[in-house]
RNA sequence: GGGCGAUUAGCUCAGUUGGUUAGAGCGCUACCCUUACAAGGUAGAUGUCGCUGGUUCGAGUCCAGUUUCGCCCACCA
């Protein structure tokens, strides 16, 4: 038989069988199929760039699933693609194209840039891919989709039709951030805020007709005085007495509560709050009860009349108190518009340009128009004053130019009856979310039936599909369309157009005769097409073999950032499309962040290449490593370093170095390459990876676990088949049989209830304490006997084969390799069934032990040889006694465990190098002995002329000092006659008899301090 | 500002419905290349469970408040 090798080579394993389960089609899903079916759609990673350490995470989790689900016999299928993502990837690639060609988007055009991003597309999807199959990831690459292809691209246009049909998408106003200078809507991510020194002018607008006691003017400040000429009311709160109490009361509650430091800050407030309630709410109050009642004020220079409303924006503490409301050119005041229907004027073109509405400031800019407003508000006398302050200005990152709030024509998603339909879906379970609380989060979002604007000013996506014909009577469209029903219109009255939605396809621009049509510029919501990932990648609207074999999915699994924009939104989707839910369960990982808490990121410099980690350490390592630390957890840490490429030291990675081009070596002072090497001369540095040696345990295990398979293979000569008479098992068979039953059954339950660490942690320590620490020491001595060795090679064989089946799911390749092994040495295997195992463990079934093999009584019985061997090792330990030496020792205890521990007094000397000379209740103990006691019995060991008296004495008072504690603690506990009295008698029975042991072991070193002193 | 989570060994984390002496991995100490495995073995040291109260016979665990950290959402005329 062929010697393998002592250590476990990941390489070679991985690449062997990335291939066999490749052409043996072992991940392949068939529709056909008469058993049931499990699916899981992948979050479809951006293909902004190459996948990193959360990547790993989320989909270690979902390929845990999945192969487990194999195994027990589902028809499985794990959908694999990847997203277009919007904004992310053409912002990336745009990016490039400035730094590498000095190009804008606008200089190279629409197509050109979108071909350049196909080809970052095509480059960044081959590496995520090869990144996903080299983890493990046991997908379905023959069905891998894209959500700009074209099955996806169909299901979003079946969608845009029918809800554009069914009037859930409408034409409506939206604030957008604009870049007057790039003339595009931004993101709201691509904004920041800067500081700048500006002024607060303070102007008053005439009451229309004041009535007795009512005040002549309303004074109002603002920061953007031009803004005025688009102003549609003036608000207040509805109630300013009690915003005055409520904040009075809070301050004075911050001001009891806060440091001495801080307090006269809150006193100085409260003083300026008690000051303005004496100045102004008499006012407010009065212009409160003016708004309630309807009444008008006059907006200077437009001469137009405007409501003053109660709005509970309008803040007392802050200004006036009152609030010039401008819709169009302000997101707060938009807000107030809408809650308080008023007309929104825009005063802006898309250059920055003052628009007609801005009467005779039409054509101005923002800042000569905030000049001459400002000039001519003087000029008539309202100008109050101004006054300096600091304003935050929102800016454009792409333009490093001021943003201007700017209300354009969006298209929407209408939110209501679909927010309400995935509420329910979750209040009702039919869509469970775990862990529970993230559901909170789901529903609090949903509820607020935000209507979902989902037009981008991009050009990388799906484009809109609705054109526009203007100023065409119907009778042109009907003539036109005549016979087709996958062409719908809808008749905009604003601006007299049509809007002509298709089905599939485009339109000609003359698809009108003697008109224009013009499809819309923009590009739709990624999360759009991503909101129809499920479904879409079955091929829905077409009634595929897959949609009708894989859909609804069973399961998602992704993280917390995108519970609302997607999660959601799947579900509203495909309760719309499908009339089902998408999937039953959502799991919610954590999220993994670095040693000092930030996450990871490539920007940041800590971002960690998953194959770095799986070159390094193998595929199995990086998942045993991520199903460690997947608990209920939201985040968790994991520190990752440098490794030296030319020494392989640990290069401690800091907030400093990890954004530097190169790094040099403490330990061999060289220099290497990171992530932001740029210059030739860095870039031929060899390149350092970012690594964690949190992995070191998963490749210790797998190590620790091919060995174990290595013994086994080296054991099994004169293997044969065959049932395991209950009779020939010893005690420790019947033990591990017992642990392996609990094992499998607690592991399997953790995984469907996705506690990934409980289960890993419950297997590993099987494995490697009970399995390997243990039982192979044990059954060693069996092997030697051609009695048992039949016996001990098939209970041996068939652990360590439930083990492997068990921990396929999460360690694919170290198991696969053992797996071929015993198929080799031990080609039937089985307790109480024969079973020639499936060829690979991919596909093996998955173990379900019987549950009578669990027996409480056998594992403490075990726990008790356990206890003593300890008991003799670490006697040996203190005692420094050399491990070749062997010595000998007495067991003092009852007639039972005599009975138990006897027969094994063979382990004891091979596992402990310790000869049992007398056992039982009558032991005899050598005079100058090292002792150690347990509640139940006594260990002796026989130490003339080794002994080391003083250690011993040492120890032994150390412990007696320790057992004095307890007994006292105990003892008090027993005697409070509140505890006797209350606590459950079972408590008090258990306390009692822990007493009564703690006194017996007491008493035995006691005895053997008396002994040594002698 | 709103919501959520965390705070336990030097580090990263477990700790089920409250119940004997709070665990794991890494790191550390000592001794071992013992015939599956030094990526290993045996033994060992290390904790005022963030803080303050409360409930209870009994609190790492439950309640109230609080420190520090993190995340998500909203927002600053």
């Amino acid at each position: 038989m062929q010697e393998l090798p002592k250590q476990f080579e990941p390489q070679l394993a991985e690449e062997r069988w990335l291939k066999i389960w490749e052409e043996n089609g072992c991940f392949h899903a068939e529709p056909n199929s008469t058993k049931k079916p499990y699916t899981i759609v992948i979050p479809p990673p951006n293909v902004t760039g190459a996948l990193h350490l959360g990547h790993a995470l989320n989909n270690t989790l979902q390929d845990a699933q999945i192969r487990m689900h194999r195994m027990m016999g589902f028809e499985t299928l794990w959908m694999p693609g990847t997203d277009h993502a919007g904004i992310a990837t053409q912002a990336m690639v745009e990016k490039r194209l400035k730094e590498e060609e000095n190009l804008t988007r606008h200089e190279l055009g629409r197509e050109g840039l979108v071909s350049r991003i196909w080809a970052w597309k095509d480059s960044y999807e081959k590496r995520i891919t090869t990144q996903l199959k080299r983890m493990g990831a046991s997908c379905d690459w023959r069905r891998q989709r894209f959500t700009l292809d074209e099955r996806c691209a169909k299901a979003v246009r079946y969608t845009f039709f029918t809800f554009f049909q069914k009037d859930l998408i409408y034409r409506g106003k939206k604030l957008v951030n604009w870049d007057t200078n790039l003339q595009t809507a931004v993101s709201d991510d691509e904004v920041f805020s800067e500081t700048v020194q500006g002024h607060f002018w303070y102007m008053k607008y005439p009451v229309v007709n004041p009535k007795p006691g009512e005040p002549e003017y309303v004074t109002v400040a603002t920061t953007r005085p031009e803004t005025m000429l688009g102003d549609t009311a003036v608000a207040v709160h509805p109630n300013p007495a009690k915003i005055y109490d409520a904040l009075e009361a809070q301050w004075t509650k911050d001001l009891a509560e806060a440091p001495e430091k801080e307090k006269p800050e809150i006193e100085a407030k409260l003083a300026d709050l008690a000051k303005r309630r004496v100045e102004l709410l008499p006012l407010l109050t009065t212009l409160a009860e003016m708004a309630k009642d309807g009444r008008m004020v006059m907006l200077p220079i437009q001469n137009r009349e405007i409501p003053l409303v109660a709005d509970i924006w309008a803040k007392p503490e802050l200004g006036t108190g009152a609030v010039k409301i401008t819709p169009a050119h302000d997101p707060n005041d938009y807000e107030v518009g809408r809650r308080c229907k008023l007309p929104m004027i825009n005063i802006l073109n898309k250059d920055g340009s003052l628009n007609a509405n801005a009467g005779k400031y039409e054509g101005q800019t923002i800042y000569q128009a905030r000049e001459n407003v400002v000039a001519e508000l003087e000029q008539i006398g309202v100008l109050l004053k101004v006054e300096d302050r600091e304003i935050e200005l929102p800016m454009s990152d792409r333009s490093k130019t001021p943003i201007e709030p700017f209300l354009s024509d969006q298209w929407f998603v209408r939110m209501d009856q679909l927010s309400q339909s995935a509420m329910d879906a979750v209040i009702d379970g039919r869509v469970k979310i775990h862990p529970e609380r993230y559901a909170k989060g789901y529903l609090d979002w949903l509820s607020e039936k935000r209507d979902w604007p989902i037009g981008r000013q991009l050009w990388w996506g799906h484009q809109i599909p609705i054109w526009y014909c203007e100023d065409c009577p119907e009778e042109e469209l009907k003539a036109a369309f005549a016979g087709r029903t996958d062409v719908i219109w809808k008749h905009d009255d604003a601006n007299n157009q049509w809007w002509i939605c298709v089905q599939e396809g485009t339109l000609d621009a003359n698809a009108v005769p003697g008109h224009t049509l013009v499809q819309d510029q923009d590009v739709l919501d990624t999360w759009f097409s991503s909101a129809l990932w499920p479904h879409s990648t079955m091929g829905w609207p077409d009634a595929t073999p897959e949609l009708a074999k894989f859909y609804p999915t069973d399961l998602l699994i992704t993280s917390r950032d995108i519970i609302t924009l997607w999660v959601a939104r799947m579900v509203l989707t495909s309760l719309q499309n499908c009339n089902t839910v998408p999937f039953h369960d959502v799991f919610i990982h954590p999220k993994i962040l670095d040693k000092f808490g930030d996450t990871m990121s490539k920007s940041k410099g800590n971002g960690v290449d998953p194959l770095d980690v799986v070159d390094k350490f193998g595929a199995d390592a990086l998942r045993f490593g991520m199903a460690w630390l997947t608990t209920e957890n939201q985040d968790v840490r994991l520190p990752v370093d440098f490794e030296c490429p030319y020494c392989g030291a640990r290069v401690e990675q800091t907030r400093e170095n990890r954004v530097r081009p190169r790094v040099k070596c403490p330990k061999c002072k060289e220099y290497f390459r990171t992530q932001w090497a740029k210059s030739e001369e860095d870039l031929a540095l060899k390149r350092g990876a970012v690594i964690s040696e949190r992995f070191e345990m998963g490749r210790n295990f797998s190590n620790k676990l091919w060995n174990a398979c290595r013994f086994v293979q080296m054991n099994m000569e004169g293997y044969t088949p065959g049932l395991v008479e209950e009779s020939s098992l010893t005690l420790e068979d019947r033990w591990l049989l017992s642990r392996l039953s609990t094992v499998a059954q607690e592991f399997t339950q953790n995984l469907l209830t996705f506690k990934y660490s409980d289960a890993i942690r419950v297997l590993y320590g099987f494995a490697w304490d009970e399995y390997c620490s243990f039982y192979v020491e044990m059954v060693k001595a069996r092997l030697n006997n051609p009695d048992q060795r039949a016996t001990a090679q098939r209970v041996l064989v068939y652990a360590l084969d439930v083990i492997t089946r068990l921990l396929h799911p999460i360690m694919p390749y170290v198991t696969e390799e053992i797996w071929a092994v015993l198929n080799d040495c031990a080609p039937v295997r089985g307790i109480v069934d024969q079973q020639t195992p499936a060829q690979f463990a991919c596909v093996a079934q998955w173990p379900e032990l019987p549950k009578e093999w669990q027996n409480g009584e056998v594992e403490s019985q075990f726990a008790v040889f356990q206890d003593v061997l300890r008991g003799i090792r670490e006697i040996r330990s203190r005692q420094n006694v050399p491990p070749k030496n062997t010595v000998q020792f007495a067991l003092k205890c009852t007639a039972e465990l005599k009975g138990l521990l006897e027969p094994m007094s063979a382990y004891f000397a091979s596992m402990a190098g310790a000869e049992m000379t007398s056992c039982g209740p009558d032991a005899q103990f050598p005079d100058l002995a090292s002792n150690y006691a347990a509640a139940d019995w006594e260990v002796s060991m026989d130490l003339t002329g080794l002994i080391d008296i003083e250690a011993e004495l040492k120890k032994q008072e150390k412990e007696l000092a320790k057992l004095e504690g307890f007994i006292k603690g105990k003892q008090a506990k027993l005697s409070n006659e509140a505890f006797v009295s209350k606590a459950p008698a079972t408590v008090i029975e258990k306390e009692k008899q822990s007493l009564q042991d703690l006194i017996d072991q007491k008493t035995a070193v006691e005895q053997s301090i008396a002994k040594l002193k002698k």
